[in-house]
DNA sequence: TGGCCTAGGGATAATTTTATCCCCTATGCC
DNA sequence: GGCATAGGGGATAAAATTATCCCTAGGCCA
């Protein structure tokens, strides 16, 4: 397995926040279970830009992290679920801090991020309603 | 200079934030800069696990993605400053959610993470005084 | 028998991000 | 000349993260 080199800094809030929600589908993972989107297959679904995959392996973190549940069903075909823990839970409000700016700031960001010389391209998959489940939420 | 080759998610609010925090230090960089620590040198001070260079080139990135502004003052030797622009002040409720969980949950995520079969080992310098500062901006 | 469903994961390639190293600006002082 | 100051950045190596590809299980159905 895979064995992290240079050793992980764990000093300010900042970096803990950051060492769990790193990775690419992280936010967006946590953030889909969170409004009821639990089974893989649902949450590739919501996801289509990221492969199955990578979906899988960064649900395992979370898991190992102690954010999410995962219960197996003794079923043919398996059913599987994933749930918030209660520390899990207790990361939303930086989800959604993160969400709220992103979506307020939207032309602003998007603009900036297309005029970095870096980007070639960009894409927009099906997780906007992703957003509005999540503003819902917070609100009623 | 390097190009991105896969195309940017850039669908929901999340995948925006996260474009713009995506980078080690990134958040870090802001605190500092939103707790008074301005010029180069004491940027490079207060966080002494990276690398002058890696500063530079976030820095970079965060100026030109809007969040932060650099004054350059004509004079040898040379002093430059950092500053949060209007939408990288309006970021700060993020870093702040994000420090404040990573620190009320530390004890936590310092034992899920070194249990962690990747990480070999972790590494605390001197940034504490970092969520210290952070907090007592908060509070006032 | 062959194919579908749901879920999982190994191996490896490609891409992206960080780290290392070393050099540059320009002035003043010993 | 050599060194200090304060800041910057190119080139390249190394490390970390994602993407691709392909194979597993077990029952159901045509």
């Amino acid at each position: 397995m895979y064995e992290r080199k240079t050793p992980l800094a764990i000093d300010c809030g900042l970096h803990l926040t950051r060492e769990i929600l790193n990775g690419k589908w992280k936010p967006s993972l946590l953030n889909a279970i969170a409004i009821g989107v639990k089974r893989p297959s649902e949450i590739q679904r919501l996801l289509p830009g990221a492969t199955r995959r990578v979906l899988n392996v960064q649900l395992k973190e979370l898991e190992e992290h102690g954010m999410v549940e995962k219960k197996i069903y003794p079923q043919l075909p398996p059913k599987v679920e994933y749930s918030l823990t209660a520390i899990g839970w207790s990361l939303m409000p930086v989800i959604d801090a993160m969400n709220q700016w992103g979506d307020a700031n939207r032309e602003f960001l998007e603009t900036v991020i297309s005029q970095d010389p870096k980007i070639r391209q960009t894409e927009k998959s099906a997780c906007l309603m992703h957003s509005k489940m999540a503003v819902e939420r917070r609100i009623g």
